[in-house]
RNA sequence: GGCGCAUUCGUCUAGCGGCCCAGGACGCCUCCCUCUCAAGGAGGAGAUCACCGGUUCGAAUCCGGUAUGCGCUACCA
């Protein structure tokens, strides 16, 4: 434990079966953190052994989410399909030296043994069948023609012990274990072979993966004995579980990283929440900046339970991170999103400096950038679509009409514009008409935005324009007042 | 069923034998600020530290058992 590899060597090892979820990507996070607070090495490596469930693109998904995140990788990413030979070898060379030796049971033989076990209420496992076929039955099937896939000889006695960096020591008896795959028969590695192999030949110093792989831990440390290697230091992290506990998955909500950039949530958000799943640094510090967490981080620090997702706790960190934005930064990040989202009628390309005077109204009360459009949409339309009622939401018709027409008297005849003037001009009113200035704003703010719910009015009116506010004034006091 | 791991406020967590009748954060509630909504500020409710034994002068912290949860149990990773 005290004696540390000379050389920091981590990887991250997904399969390309699609877009990579939360709980993946924070071991990819933990491993690049690790890798880069100990000055060590960042490897990408695509498990792409499993031909039938390999997604096209998913290589690419798989490293722009990286990317967007900001874990970069200093070498691969290197691919298990184009290093087929050396699992190939390894596996043969595990039979010559009596560590594994080849199968020929067919599938349906396997699944009626263990349809069997399960009914005998035994525990459910490869019956070692073939395990000590003589060199005749095995001309025999080959004969016949039968391919076979070579699997690995566990030691009948004894037990296995590991030790886990999180957990300590790990004991399984050898019993339990059963003699799985090393090689399909299509040629192919399971993951058990090509992971041991490829670690080693990688020169991994930290196995860093999530815990649902301690149970084949034993396998693995097992396959390196056999071959003569030293194995890793293992590190298992906690799970990342839905809202009911169980192991994160779609019926869950957004799972894949790619739905989190979508809705909105910043990069910065997605690093610091993340770290936080199963790491802390201390008992109060929460929003760290990307040098502050690789600076802080250690495996120390991880805890060993699993974690449930919590949506509320992440909406407003990005809030936080939102807020934390240069004015400038905020409008260019919302700039997409509003082209995405807003009515298709609105003239595209939209308007960049119209949008850059809308951000900061929006910047403290956004969550998320894709909330924005929805927020800001009366900027944009060219007829609100508002219900008359909420005109008279907190008022009698009569006086809403009045106060929209003194309103719309004095600001016709304007010839400057901006916050400070339409506050110094329509505030006193509001007392003029012995009227609380929530109130009387509320009336002008329903005209001039349709919500009852809108950045601050004199800025918002401001941004808006002369023109338009005239015009939906106008609009207003037509709903109230019908010719 | 077997094997393994885990168990502190609803959630994320701090705590590694006395500083803890348990601290922070999200969420929730109240108040302040205020033209609405947010943001911000100040308070508050919320955990018999899963349970039962043991070790100890002393346990959330160490040990054993029980329960519960989760994971694994494929020619998937």
């Amino acid at each position: 434990m005290s004696d540390k590899p000379e050389k920091v060597r981590v990887r991250y090892a997904p399969s390309p079966t699609g877009y990579p979820h939360v709980g993946n990507i924070r071991t990819a996070l933990f491993n690049w953190l690790f890798a880069r607070h100990c000055n060590g090495v960042f490897i990408l490596r695509i498990e792409d052994t499993d031909v039938a469930r390999t997604v096209e693109g998913a290589v690419d998904i798989i490293m722009n989410s990286l990317r967007w995140l900001g874990l970069d990788w200093d070498e691969g990413p290197y691919f298990q399909s184009q290093r087929l030979h050396i699992y190939r070898e390894a596996a043969e060379n595990l039979i010559k030296g009596g560590f594994a030796y080849r199968c020929y049971c067919s599938s349906e033989r396997l699944a009626a043994m263990r349809q069997e076990q399960i009914k005998l209420k035994r525990p459910p496992g490869y019956d070692r069948h073939c395990r000590n076929l003589t060199s005749e039955q095995q001309t025999e099937m080959e004969g016949r023609g039968i391919v076979p896939v070579i699997r690995f000889k566990i030691p009948l006695e004894g037990q296995t012990i590991f030790n886990d960096l999180i957990r300590g020591d790990i004991v399984f008896e050898n019993s339990t274990l059963d003699d799985f795959v090393l090689l399909k028969s299509d040629g192919y590695p399971t993951y058990h072979l090509a992971n041991v192999i490829d670690d080693h030949l990688m020169e991994i110093s930290h196995v860093m993966r999530a815990e649902e792989w301690v149970p084949s831990t034993p396998r693995h440390v097992l396959l390196y004995r056999a071959m003569g290697w030293q194995p890793p230091i293992f590190a298992h992290m906690p799970m990342i579980l839905g809202t009911d506990r169980s192991k994160l998955s779609k019926r869950h909500g957004a799972t894949s990283i790619n739905e989190y950039q979508d809705a909105g949530y910043l990069p910065e958000t997605l690093f610091n929440f993340l770290s936080l799943l199963g790491w802390s640094l201390d008992d109060k510090t929460e929003i760290m900046s990307r040098d502050e967490i690789i600076k802080k981080f250690s495996l120390e620090r991880v805890s060993k339970t699993a974690a449930i997702f919590n949506k509320e706790k992440i909406d407003w960190m990005n809030g936080m991170y939102i807020r934390s934005l240069s004015p400038d930064e905020f409008a260019g990040k919302v700039i997409p999103f509003m082209e995405k989202a807003l009515p298709l009628e609105i003239h595209r390309p939209l308007d960049e400096s119209y949008i850059r005077s809308i951000a900061p109204l929006i910047q403290d009360r956004a969550k998320l950038l894709a909330e924005v459009p929805e927020l800001t949409g009366f900027f944009f339309v060219d007829n609100l679509d508002y219900d008359a009622k909420l005109l008279l939401n907190k008022i009698e018709k009569p006086q809403a009409v009045q106060i929209l027409q003194v309103v719309l008297a004095k600001l016709s005849i304007a010839n400057t514009w901006s916050r400070e003037m339409l506050e110094e001009t329509i505030r006193p009113l509001t007392v003029e008409m012995n009227l609380k200035p929530g109130i009387f704003f509320g009336v002008i703010r329903v005209a001039v935005t349709g919500k009852t719910a809108t950045p601050p009015l004199f800025e918002t009116m401001e941004v808006l324009g002369k023109d338009r506010c005239i015009k939906r004034l106008t609009t207003a006091l037509e709903k109230l007042t019908p010719v």
